[in-house]
DNA sequence: TCTTCTGTGCTCACCAC
DNA sequence: GTGGTGAGC
């Protein structure tokens, strides 16, 4: 309930969310700043997001409960099955058959998989981790699919992808266009004085337009929380109508429910989008943002969960929100220095982070495998490196079939060896017609030598390979050439074999052979079964293994020669000398 | 469902050199 | 530019 109350409003002005006078200025600007009295902003969030692609790929009915697993763990839980205790973090259920067991009607999909090496993913209801890798495409392209439509949605540039399943809208502008199209005469300002205040604001009905969150500040007298409407909460009202109808073209175009969150900022809009999942959005106004705040564990907020958020707990002995707000600036920075403004601010619901559109295509471009079996000879990476660039080269060319002039400026690979932290090495990558699996995989063979090449032993064991593509990025001029980039190659391969052959990879039946890259020999492996394929990998690693040690030895040569790349130039720059402890407070930026 | 937590597979931002 | 880290979904 929300009364149209004509009583002369006592401005606090402690409270930083209390109304400020709207003028016809605000309304009329064209300059719309963080700092805009008007500014909402909204989060929409998919629910369950993973779950929710499967089931519409799968066409089951919306109250179906259905996991989504990778490997053994769930990675997401639709909201039909987290209502049988199934949950993603959940210790006392962890596997399929016991949440089979309290939901026999149950669907569990494992995500898409690449077996051992093809060309393009499938689904399989029980993938091997030793053979099979991840993918996340599908994911991508619905994201994209979603993101699209809320850019279509909204005023350009009015839109940012915050993650996969997650955009910032600022509905500011949005707002202000249908203010000023509902009631016109906000647009002449009384003596053409653009300075004076809005009229009193209209009252709002909330029906259907959202959650609430009640304006409990503390305050015991009941008549308190009854706040005076104001020009933000129709702003709110109005950008909670316009949420709305974006939330159920995306459901109705694409299948998929989502939850939103709407507040003055990004950081306020973000906290309340999980007030009601889901399904649902809420509303924040300025006079809720306190009550809302104070109870809440400070250190369950963003950038506060690990230890910075501790070593505030412990200095002042404090746990939520509330507690905080009686330390002082000073006191703060005086203990933790140049983020002290940033968490004070914080705490108040203070946020000036501008929504900013990010371009469509990610800068980077990653296909990682863990091994549970870590890989003790170098030919078994190689092999990896092939089923990496295999779904690399199909990424790529989706990319490129979207935005042709797409190329990545380099390629990466990282190793762990064991628990040490993973090592990198990185190479241009140049322009070719076309981003075939064995381009890629040169590549990437190329950079493995050099990382763990000259270093292998008979412990080495690798126990995680990623190979990625990084500054993505429509293509400028030059380094059109590759020749000489693999320089051992004889022959000239054109884009036809190219792609041939990589669909001759997982395509050909019976007896198949596979062309070494390196003597392009022609090699016999069988194929059919199982067991041929197996036998198949193993021919492949073998030869894998031969030319790897052919390489050793010529590298072993060069190592000794020309010491320049990376003998241990590592040891004198370690710990101790090179890291000056972080300034300030940055070294308290590591979780856990 | 609702004491945020796992490990895996990502993306991005930032830092030192 | 290269290589490493941290944060979050
Ligand atoms: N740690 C992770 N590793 C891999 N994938 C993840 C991880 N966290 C989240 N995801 C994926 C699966 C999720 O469906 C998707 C979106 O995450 P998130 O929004 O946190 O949860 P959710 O969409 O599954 O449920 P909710 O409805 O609570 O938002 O991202």
């Amino acid at each position: 309930m929300n009364s149209f109350k004509a009583k002369a409003k006592a401005q606090h002005n402690i409270d930083t969310h209390d109304p400020i006078t709207v003028t016809y200025r605000h309304i009329l600007t064209t300059n719309i700043t963080n700092k805009h009295p008007l500014r909402v902003v909204a989060l929409v969030d998919s629910d369950a997001f993973y779950a929710a692609c499967e089931m519409v790929r799968l066409g089951v009915d919306r109250e179906t409960p259905l996991v989504v697993m990778q490997w053994s763990s769930f990675i997401a839980v639709n909201y039909p099955a987290r209502k049988y205790g199934i949950s993603r973090f959940g210790k006392d259920l962890v596997s399929v058959e016991e949440a089979r067991k309290r939901c026999p009607e149950l669907r569990v999909v494992h995500v898409a998989t690449y077996k051992e090496g093809q060309a393009e993913p499938g689904y399989f209801d029980k993938p091997d981790p030793l053979t099979h890798k991840v993918s996340l495409d599908y994911y991508r392209r619905e994201s994209k699919k979603i993101h699209q439509l809320i850019a279509d949605s909204v005023p350009a540039g009015t839109s940012e992808r915050a993650s996969i399943d997650e955009a910032f809208i600022d509905f500011t502008r949005a707002v202000l266009d249908v203010m000023l199209e509902r009631w016109p005469h906000l647009s002449k300002p009384p003596q053409d004085d653009m300075d004076s205040a809005l009229p009193t604001p209209p009252p709002i009905n909330w029906d259907g337009l959202g959650h609430l969150i009640p304006s409990n500040d503390g305050v015991e007298d009941p008549e308190a929380f009854d706040h005076e409407t104001t020009w933000h909460d129709v702003a709110l009202s109005i950008a909670a109508e316009l949420m709305d109808n974006i939330r159920k073209e995306i459901d109705s175009r694409f299948g998929y429910t989502t939850s939103a969150g709407l507040a003055k900022n990004k950081f306020l809009a973000k906290l309340c989008a999980s007030y009601k999942k889901p399904n649902s959005q809420s509303i924040l106004r300025n006079t809720a943002i306190v009550g809302y705040l104070q109870p809440l564990p400070f250190q369950k907020i963003r950038f506060l969960g690990g230890k910075l958020g501790q070593a505030i707990s412990e200095e002042f002995e404090a746990a939520t929100v509330g507690d905080l707000l009686s330390i002082g600036l000073g006191e703060l920075q005086s203990k933790f220095g140049d983020n002290a403004i940033w968490v004070y601010e914080l705490m108040r619901g203070i946020d000036r982070s501008e929504v900013k559109e990010r371009p469509d295509q990610t800068k980077s471009m990653l296909a990682s495998k863990n091994l549970p079996k870590p890989i003790t000879r170098p030919g078994e990476g190689q092999h990896w490196i092939r089923v990496l660039a295999a779904e690399l080269a199909l990424r790529l060319r989706e990319a490129r079939a979207e935005t042709p002039g797409l190329w990545p400026k380099s390629i990466v690979l990282h190793a762990r060896k064991g628990y040490e932290s993973s090592r990198s090495r990185q190479a241009p990558f140049p322009f070719v017609q076309d981003a075939t699996v064995d381009v890629i995989a040169a590549a990437g063979d190329k950079l493995w030598k050099e990382l763990v090449g000259v270093s292998w032993t008979d412990k080495t064991k690798v126990s995680s390979l990623q190979l990625s593509f990084t500054g993505i990025a429509t293509q400028e001029t030059g380094q059109q050439n590759i020749e000489g980039f693999f320089g051992s190659r004889k022959r000239k391969r054109t884009e036809e074999e190219d792609v041939e052959k990589a669909l001759d990879d997982a395509h050909d039946v019976g007896f198949s052979e596979f062309t070494c890259e390196r003597c392009s020999k022609n090699i016999k492996i069988p194929w059919g079964g199982k067991e041929e394929e197996m036998q198949a990998q193993a021919i492949r690693v073998e030869h894998e293994d031969f030319h790897f040690a052919m390489d050793l030895a010529k590298s072993a040569d060069m190592a000794t020669a020309a010491p320049s790349k990376r003998p241990d130039s590592r040891s004198k720059t370690t710990a101790a000398s090179s890291k000056p402890q972080g300034k300030g407070i940055e070294k308290f930026f590591k979780r856990r």
